[in-house]
DNA sequence: TATGTCTATTTATATGATAAAAACACACGC
DNA sequence: GCGTGTGTTTTTATCATATAAATAGACATA
């Protein structure tokens, strides 16, 4: 019986978040768009799990701004303004339709009034702490040039220190924008954009931050956004 | 045996939602500081609901990064970094902690960030239906002015019509932080700064929307927000 | 010391029953 | 005709209890 659920359901070991996965990925593509959404029973016999698995996996949908649930109404979806865009498995959901230069530049509108404004920060008010964490990610940038390291993983965790060093919580919430903006738009840069270009505008970044110059960190921050974002306006020029 | 629950617990007419509500606020006011998060055994008993309610608010508690929960480990509050601060119930929470001018200063932190960019990005990009959104919310402020509005709601209703108006959801994102801001730091703005500045400040901010020029739509609304991070500056030296 | 096994604790899941809310239809009275 | 109330029905909300699964910790064993 649990044999057959599972393999009926193709839901993984932990049936609530299987499902939790499954319907947040199929309300952002767009699955239910013209129809009604299901109701609970209609969930629990089409995954073929119990109702508490149903209902745990839709609380959390709707903790996430996804959907609402009222008696006799049933369950519905939200409008996109009011998803949570910023949760780490929402943003995964978001990634899994179709790639849209849209979306990528929207991310990156948005790190371009971020970023700078953190490496700022972090210039003017990180403690040591804050300024080893951005040392440790530009070392391991440096690694990568060497072929030390993964180039990814290693841009990816020098923006976060940056995010992180300034102190203030909110700028670290971008963390996972950022990752995966970072992670969408190698697919763009990769190849395209030289590496040692790159590494050097990043380490204009860490000299301003550690010579305690706001100014010059936003600057250089700003810069290396702007270069993206110029690769992405080329790219759908050219894809036009 | 319901209503003795009920008065008991003290959580409103949805169960769930209340003991969320709960649960949210004594983990964000640190109530758990040097204890271990009870077991949902003990919820349940604790405020008179069944494991299915205990279970779908830890659930939802979850979904926004303030709990995890293994077998026989049990749930466990995770550190702030992984808290969903963008998240409305979140942020409530947040401010039912005592009033501290640092998170006030956090906020405007952010907006100085978010704030002028989403200006410059409505008065390049917006459409018809975001440039009519922007001159309602100027309509509320002027109406404020006259005493025919509230102050409080208008001010809000502009900020956020210019967030909404560029058309990148992710700057529509931060309505709630916005509006939590702006609701807070009116306890020190009120009565400060004369109205009339600010009508002018904001009145500068629509017409470089209007006249579609973002440096300056940028550049004003630095003004407003500069002018509030002043303020708190100023109050929170005066205070020392 | 390392490794495997057993046990206890806690969450995860299932199931079936009852309560509450709200959309809808329909009858009633004016 | 038209509002108003009332009952019916659908769906979520809640409860209670039972069983499964996972894993930390103790203990035994090599």
């Amino acid at each position: 019986m649990t044999d057959n659920d599972d393999a009926s359901s193709g839901l993984g070991r932990n049936l609530t978040y299987g499902l939790l996965d499954l319907l947040g990925r199929q309300i952002v593509t767009g699955a239910f768009e013209n129809r009604t959404f299901p109701t609970e029973a209609e969930l629990s016999i089409q995954h073929g799990v119990s109702r508490s698995v149903t209902r745990e996996a839709v609380k959390m949908l709707t903790a996430k701004g996804l959907l609402t649930a009222r008696p006799r109404q049933g369950t519905s979806i939200q409008p996109v303004a009011s998803w949570n865009l910023f949760d780490a498995d929402v943003l995964r959901w978001l990634l899994e339709r179709k790639f849209s230069v849209e979306l990528l530049s929207q991310f990156n509108q948005l790190r371009a009034a971020i970023e700078p404004a953190a490496a700022a920060l972090a210039a003017g008010s990180a403690d040591d702490k804050g300024r080893a964490l951005i040392e440790a990610g530009f070392a391991r940038m440096e690694a990568a040039e060497r072929g030390e390291d993964d180039v990814l993983d290693a841009d990816i965790a020098f923006h976060l220190a940056i995010l992180r060093a300034g102190g203030n919580p909110f700028f670290a919430q971008f963390r996972d924008v950022v990752a995966t903006a970072l992670r969408t738009s190698i697919r763009l840069t990769n190849r395209i954009v030289g590496r040692t270009a790159d590494l050097a505008a990043h380490g204009a970044v860490r000299d301003a931050i550690m010579a305690r110059d706001p100014r010059a960190a936003q600057d250089a921050m700003r810069a290396i956004i702007g270069d993206v974002m110029d690769l992405i306006a080329r790219h759908s020029h050219a894809a036009q």
